[in-house]
DNA sequence: CGTTCGATTGAGGAAGATCAATTAATGTGG
DNA sequence: CCACATTAATTGATCTTCCTCAATCGAACG
């Protein structure tokens, strides 16, 4: 039900939010719900063709032909853009109960590169059998339709973190992005393991390796995250609030001293 | 229809693509006639109401309840985001043919400002109407997606500009897609006007407005572009694929200096 | 055990931001 | 229609941030 205030020609009847108004997706039980549902649906009305895929193997390339759409089981997923003259752009991150492959509707061909960043599983689903499928379980529709747009509205948080955000706070957006994400998903979130190299980090985040290694020092300095002994792809962090307060410090230019 | 190869679980049995390959937009004349379909398609199934909108109105908010779509049929929208500390950016930019609101469905309110950067008119389409017209109408099903997924698609797109280009070829990128976007709705390409301030255009891509300024300059000096007597917001293309050779001019830093 | 790849850290340089002054449009009221 | 006020754009000088280049260190792997 979408609440109908709106006799939506005139003056716009809604109450003024509170300015600057954000979703408030917060809330990990139900998006951990969400989630769980959204598997179940496709699983009971698609009973969908398995796969495996190990780190590095890719689920669908730039260019191939479209024909099936993708929900994630397990795993971890980056999405590569490439363009004609040669730039790589890593353009999505991709967990659990993500679906992959939107992006190959219109053309008929994707238009990126889906390659896991670790042992998971996905989900194939034709799209033909799934639009047949709308008619009989309109759910899915709602389903489908709420997770593209909800990666519309993702994409456009994304250019906005490249767009305003300097180095330091970029990096530690991001990694409150993936605590958040995992955490969403029922997994531990001051612990993670990052699947990914700072090269990798750092051009996904507009940055390169160095200045991405710079700012995980400088959080590590002020104990915001902690490297694990073993590896430093792993990260502690201790509170994935303080990560985005982090954020918000380096867009305070003044110190406001006393003031 | 879509091209079936794909037995999708295996090795990818699909020709290997010319190694970074691009949807081939291009043909404005089928873009053109994609647009004039859209139109009549969501005239005769959804007899949408319209709304007639001036430049700077506002077309829905941030936080509003989400209920409807809207079609452009005429101007120029922008899409702004607001984040919770201030920070604002332009996400979009959208022409005629385009469809609003997509990010709207997922949480029940609309995440981006749409503000008129013209006058112009929008078509309102109730979500639960469009929903109700897909069971009679399945192409208003595939013209839904396939925008959606354009959408998505064109995100990453901006994403990897932003991230992966210098200054001056941001801008000359920008104006490019804003030339190749009137051009394909049927308007002049040579003479193009600005709806936007150079420093609406900074946040856009990303730079400050003195920046934007001064690689305009640049691109006039090279005779890329040109001002036109009245007033510096309309531009004189007489080369829109001259702008993409110099993007990727700006890319090669070597001159190759006789190698 | 050596090779390779990834990460860290420093020094120097370059692209773009900031600050500031000037000029050009736009709009307003007399 | 003009004088004035306001906002947008340009251009220069300086400063900051991030990039580039380079050396070192550590981990993973055959």
């Amino acid at each position: 039900m979408y609440s109908t205030t709106a006799t939506p020609t005139a003056q716009r009847p809604y109450a003024p939010m509170p300015k600057s108004w954000r979703a408030t997706e917060g809330d990990s039980q139900n998006l951990g719900a969400r989630i769980a549902r959204t598997l179940q649906l496709v699983q009971e009305q698609l009973a969908p063709q398995r796969r495996v895929v190990h780190a590095g193997e890719t689920i669908y390339e730039a260019g191939q032909g479209f024909g099936c759409l993708y929900v994630m089981n397990a795993g971890f997923v980056k999405l590569v853009n490439q363009s004609p003259d040669g730039r790589e752009q890593v353009v999505g991150l991709k967990f659990r109960g993500d679906w992959l492959g939107f992006d190959g509707i219109a053309t008929g061909r994707y238009a990126s590169d889906a390659i896991a960043m670790d042992t998971g599983e996905v989900w194939l689903i034709r799209y033909e059998a799934l639009v047949a499928a709308f008619a009989k379980e309109p759910t899915l529709l709602s389903t489908v339709h709420e997770a593209m747009s909800r990666e519309i509205a993702h994409d456009r948080d994304s250019l906005m973190s490249v767009c305003t955000l300097p180095a330091d706070a970029r990096v530690a957006d991001f990694l409150r992005y993936w605590a958040e994400s995992v955490g969403d998903r029922g997994m531990r979130t001051d612990r993670i393991t990052l699947r990914m190299t700072r090269a990798e980090i750092g051009n996904y985040l507009g940055l390169k390796l160095e200045t991405v290694s710079r700012a995980l020092s400088r959080l590590a300095r002020e104990e915001l995250i902690g490297f694990t002994e073993k590896g430093r792809r792993d990260v502690h962090i201790p509170d994935v609030a303080a990560l985005a307060a982090f954020v918000q410090r380096c867009l305070a230019p003044a110190p406001a001293l006393l003031q």
